[in-house]
RNA sequence: GCCGCGUUGGUCAAUCGGCUAAGACGCCUCCCUUUCACGGAGGAAUGACGGGUUCGACUCCCGUACGUGGUACCA
């Protein structure tokens, strides 16, 4: 009996989402989409005290701005809500209780400096990581070790505690991840990891596995860094008598930094100088973590781009659509081994994507850009500038860059790419260009290239000699479309002026 | 420290025992263009190391090294 395939992105609101997220969540996507499933958005917000205000909207907005949507989850409804696991807190407790019935799990009562001063005393010992397990639990103070009554009273009487998975103490958990193949774990390894809170609220673990049970989520796919407790909540879905219906798991490789070691970090950004978060995000502090999207990425390219990382699908090409990357995506071909981010990749990914964008949607990026220099010119004039110059944008927010003389007169020229080889001839050609522009009837690509260039061979000069100066003349320096292609577009009667202004300075 | 997971050019990666080891980014050279970019043609650059298994290992097994993750009443 197959189950209709149902995936989850689960993130918790604690800041900003990065891409190591947004490819998780693609990765979830392409295989719902492929299956033909669900893919659901559950925010697990169990911790109250990292809970940020925004952080939910913001992971909405970025899954709608990637154009990888929820199906079901928080902000799109659903029969398997609430969503959100805060306002799921009632239905956890139940599970606990019915582990500690059952005998797999414990209440524990040690106090936050009790069980400190047992890690303290466990490092002197020689222990760099002291842990809640299956030794240390018979000394502390729980229901394992405390009189029944006892128990009874201290919860009677409302004391605060937790609920604790009792690991086995010899035993050998075995699972197979779709990407990894069979991994397995000796439970003595494992501490008794918390399982409901003091405050009430479940952990991650037994959140979770109580979650994607009742939400009969069919594949659990998350990063590599839960890959250690994967075994804590395999044991929580046979204790609870849920084997049956189980997911399939995948641990996702990490994305790493792209210099030095670790895993790709918030703060990588600010220090390499390229974004690592989806969309601008401000920190409680004011400071602003740049987005890709405000960094001027399409989403297409972003997407793109991070598929790549971690999942190849064998064929030749590299660019694809969502559509084809549905098609093609399979989780078993996705890396067992943590990617590098490359930077210089990801622009090339949105060059390419630019390439593809019509002269329209560039004007329409670089609209704002104009209002913003009060420059004031003609919806048609800046398409066909779009159009000129779209080749050497990487982002949609170049065009200014390499167009802003088809806007304003140069202010400064590259005197060092002209003067060395300057003389009065070409001056005096350039006098005699002006005389010859101004009486042309027609200004287009064609007629200027003539006229330029039979002056020149009636004065036997070399085309390019006087080229480079008409270039700077009109742009300012050594970029830009072709020169004639710009005198055309900025027309006659500017091209003269032009001219006219730089021949006197030179 | 312990446990898990990894390891093909600088980076992303193909290969599923037959390799003279794809492709892409980046880099270099040349062509196109007397600008820049695009485009085109080339080039440098790779199986961590040591043992097995096999007629034959990049591919399978073991060990070492290295990387990475975990080791919280965080996810």
């Amino acid at each position: 009996m197959t189950r209709p395939v149902r995936v989850r992105f689960a993130p918790s609101p604690t800041g900003g989402l990065h891409i190591g997220g947004v490819r998780t969540a693609l990765f979830n996507y392409l295989y719902a989409k492929k299956l033909g499933g669900k893919f659901i958005l559950r925010i697990e917000d169990t911790d109250q005290t990292r809970f940020v205000k925004g952080a939910e909207e913001y992971i909405i907005e970025t899954l709608k701005w990637c154009g990888i949507e929820p199906d079901e989850g928080v902000g799109y409804g659903g029969e398997f809500g609430p969503y959100r696991q805060s306002e799921r807190k009632p239905m956890y407790r139940q599970y606990a209780e019915q582990l500690v019935e059952a005998g797999y799990a414990y209440y524990a009562f040690d106090t936050p400096e009790e069980i400190e001063a047992m890690r303290e005393r466990l490092k002197a010992g020689g222990n760099p990581a002291p842990q809640y397990n299956w030794a240390v639990r018979e000394y502390m103070k729980n229901s394992l070790t405390l009189p029944a009554d006892e128990v009874k009273a201290r919860l009677a009487a409302g004391e605060p505690h937790v609920v604790r998975i009792k690991m086995p103490r010899k035993d050998e958990v075995k699972f197979h991840d779709l990407i990894r193949g069979w991994v397995s774990f000796q439970t003595a390894q494992v501490d008794d990891k918390v399982l409901l809170k003091a405050d009430g609220m479940p952990t991650y673990h037994l959140a979770v596995v109580v979650d994607d049970y009742l939400m009969e989520i069919t594949h659990a796919f998350r990063g590599e860094e839960w890959l250690p407790s994967a075994p804590v909540h395999i044991l929580l879905y046979k204790y609870l008598g849920w084997e049956e219906k189980m997911p399939e798991f995948a641990h996702l490789p990490l994305i790493l930094k792209p210099d030095g070691n670790g895993k790709l970090s918030k703060r990588d950004g600010d220090r390499l100088g390229f974004p690592v978060f989806s969309l601008d995000w401000h920190t409680a502090d004011g400071t602003l973590q740049t987005g890709f999207r405000e960094r001027g990425f399409l989403p297409q390219a972003l997407i793109n781009f991070l598929v790549l990382l971690g999942w190849n699908p064998g064929v030749a090409h590299e660019i694809f659509s969502l559509d084809e990357m549905i098609q093609l995506f399979d989780i078993a071909r996705v890396h067992q081994a943590g990617a590098k981010f490359d930077f210089e990749k990801c622009k090339w990914f949105n060059h390419q994507y630019v390439q593809m964008q019509s002269a329209a949607a560039l004007a329409d990026a670089t609209e704002p850009v104009l209002a913003s220099k009060g420059v004031k010119v003609e919806r048609a004039y800046l398409e066909h500038i779009c159009s000129l110059v779209k080749e050497r944008c990487t982002f949609m927010s170049d065009v200014w860059d390499n167009a802003f003389f088809f806007f304003e007169a140069p202010k400064d020229y590259d005197f060092d790419a002209v003067r060395p080889k300057w003389n009065d001839a070409k001056k005096s050609f350039f006098t005699q260009f002006l005389e010859r522009a101004k009486t042309l009837s027609t200004w287009d690509n064609t007629s200027i290239e003539a006229c330029f260039k039979g002056l020149a061979e009636e004065l036997s000069i070399k085309v390019g000699e006087v080229q480079m100066p008409m270039r700077i003349m009109l742009c300012g320096g050594k970029f830009g479309p072709p020169v004639f292609e710009i005198a055309s577009t900025i027309g006659q009667k500017e091209s003269i002026e032009r001219i006219e202004k730089a021949n006197s300075l030179f």
